[in-house]
DNA sequence: ATTTATGCAAATCCTTTGCAAATCT
DNA sequence: AGATTTGCAAAGGATTTGCATAAAT
């Protein structure tokens, strides 16, 4: 099994809304203005991002670019399903980033400026092989999160102490 | 270093009553009837529980054990806080579950009956502490969850159980 | 010509808040 | 007494839905 990831490229057949075009045809689901206006908002952005933040820069486009926040909600439903973006759910609100021809990753989160860091780990992947072996169950997928205090935040804060695991 | 904990009894210095206590104490803070019922609910509980669970058990009580819906969210925050309980958000709903007296442990999130298996796993703390040294961050806790089939919903071709979704 | 999708407004769901009355210390 | 809490009703914020109209196949 060779892995064919790196941090700056990556090796996909085809871009996100081809990709979705075909996920929406094998559905039989309509491959309209507003949903490639998504896509395309969508995959310009590089960081996480919620719903409003999609509704803020397409309600104020050219009316065919303009998307309601019904349909930005219905489509990221679609986006998540097409396995292009893969959805977390932060303090009630539901935080998405890219899944497609993207290296899996999890999470430091600062519970401060609520920044999210990105690091990847092998480790856990194992651990969850462990698991499946163990309880018979067929793992999918998961989501780790480490919550903490980033290095910026820090600063402000006490003098540098041995960490503390809780 | 010892490991002095074990599923069945674990060594606690103080009940989970008495610990709030203590903790509304040092804040403060009042020990009331609707908290003092809050603590018992919530910890005559063995599993994963939200405020509405407890709302609907704590609403139709004789009046000095009846708590309103605002202070049951209300008593929630503080017993987090106190480190009695951690909370976690599965689909837009708040789940609680002991954290105090209780081993570390993560998450297997069966999504077809959407069961909770409890795993412990000192790998991940390693983990954690790998990456606070490498992006000098202060790691406080995690929440790692596996999400997947069950063994006994992998055994049935049709759901026959019940499936709250959430 | 069908059938699905959109947008609007209103509805939901969970959670939080303002405030007067009740309850602690 | 004096301060904190409670409960009620209402507000909030995020996400969803009903339905008539617009757009896609």
């Amino acid at each position: 099994m060779s892995q064919d990831f790196s941090l700056g490229t990556v090796e996909v057949a085809l871009g996100p809304r081809e990709r979705f075009e075909e996920f929406l045809q094998s559905r039989g689901k309509r491959i309209t203005q507003q949903r490639r206006a998504l896509v395309d908002e969508v995959f310009k952005r590089h960081d996480h991002f919620d719903a409003d933040d999609l509704i803020l820069h397409l309600s104020r486009v050219s009316s065919n670019r303009r998307v309601s926040r019904p349909t930005v909600y219905r489509t990221l439903v679609e986006l998540v399903d097409a396995g292009l973006l893969r959805s977390m759910t932060l303090g009630g609100r539901t935080v998405y980033e890219h899944d497609y021809g993207y290296p899996q990753h999890d999470h430091l989160h600062c519970q401060k400026c609520n920044k999210l860091i990105e690091f990847h780990s092998d480790e856990v992947a194992r651990i969850g092989e462990a698991l499946a072996q163990e309880y018979q169950f067929r793992v999918t997928g998961h989501r780790l999160i480490f919550s903490g205090i980033c290095a910026d935040c820090r600063v402000q804060k006490r003098p540098t102490r041995k960490l503390d695991l809780v």
